[in-house]
DNA sequence: GAGGTAGCGATACCCATGGTATCGAAACTA
DNA sequence: TAGTTTCGATACCATGGGTATCGCTACCTC
């Protein structure tokens, strides 16, 4: 028995473009900006036809998740303590909303998101919600704790992404670290 | 010589629209959504042509940044420190975009303008900064550090919103200013 | 009251973009 | 070879931002 080859469905397989539709992805909305990054300019940019990217995605905003979802991969959670594991998690996320391409394609699906319940769903659920249980779990926290710390996070390296079309400086990525960690529960053993 | 009666321009006045707009702008956006409140949604709503919505503003971002700043008006800056002034700055405007299109509106403009860089100016110097050169002075804090605390108390509050289509609750805001009230530098002669 | 100016409503229009549909060719299985 | 599915190309539709035009109206000045 070889492994599944009979599991192959029949048809023409489809051909390994994911990952040049991804990069295709990022590089436009890099050049371009979110809105500008059309389906049929990504498409060009990765050299297959719109109808080939449609036939995988069924929207520009479901695309563009699993483009994040391939960017960022699982969050690493390394660290002895919960204060390590959050402030490498912070370090970690607010560098690849730094990478070229990815903070602007991030702020524009969520943006899209705002008046489209369906693609908040498909990004509460496929984006955020592994992270979220990821984090509960690391971290010993309860859900509406975790969500909490995402919103902050998250939504400040957003709010100072969009607003002046640059990521978060290092400095400023510091303070946020240095504000959030205080409001984990004290480990145990140094509390009272 | 009644005021400045000679100063007024020739031709037909405007009517008094401005107002009517933007209640229907907000009404349209709290029904429909940012997306769907198309600008002949709203002049519709609000009982006017289209031309005269754009004769008006020039863009629907700009429309939406005035819409805005109509609601908000100028942030209260009440309390006796500065952790009192904070407190009632992140309620405000946590107040604010709770209310029905505001939270809608707010996102939906943050959103545009991610991939517009001239509505993005337009958000910063517009919007932010009255705001920003407002806070600096109450709280005496530099202006990064105020860019700071707007990027992490807006930020927070429109990923809540984004994510879940509903405004932050009220524990979740007292968490908030939790977190960020420490990290004003200690009032004078409380520290060592 | 006549003339100039500018706002107003209505409408037609242009263009970009998300998304759909169709078609012939290619790739693979059975 | 028959069947199935992908692929590229292309035409197409609907929506929405934004512009332009036109006849009308309200106001000011002479």
């Amino acid at each position: 028995m070889a492994s599944t080859t009979s599991a192959r469905p029949p048809g023409r397989p489809r051909t390994g473009v994911n990952a040049v539709v991804f990069a295709a992805t990022l590089s436009t909305v890099r050049e371009l900006g979110y809105a500008r990054a059309t389906v049929e300019r990504i498409a060009a940019q990765a050299g297959v036809a719109k109808s080939t990217v449609y036939r995988r995605w069924p929207s520009k905003g479901e695309l563009i998740v699993d483009c994040l979802l391939d960017a960022f991969g699982p969050v690493p959670l390394k660290g002895d303590s919960r204060a390590e594991l959050m402030s490498s998690a912070i370090h970690w996320i607010a560098g690849k909303i730094g990478e070229p391409g990815v903070g602007d394609a991030f702020a524009g699906v969520f943006s899209d998101a705002v008046s489209d319940p369906a693609l908040r769903e498909i990004l509460s659920s496929r984006l955020q919600d592994p992270y979220r249980l990821a984090l509960q779990d690391a971290l010993d926290e309860p859900e509406n704790r975790v969500l909490f710390f995402i919103d902050v996070v998250v939504g400040t390296l957003l709010h100072r992404m969009g607003m002046t079309g640059e990521p978060m400086v290092d400095a400023d990525v510091a303070a946020l670290v240095a504000m959030v960690l205080p409001q984990l529960a004290d480990d145990p053993g140094t509390a009272g």
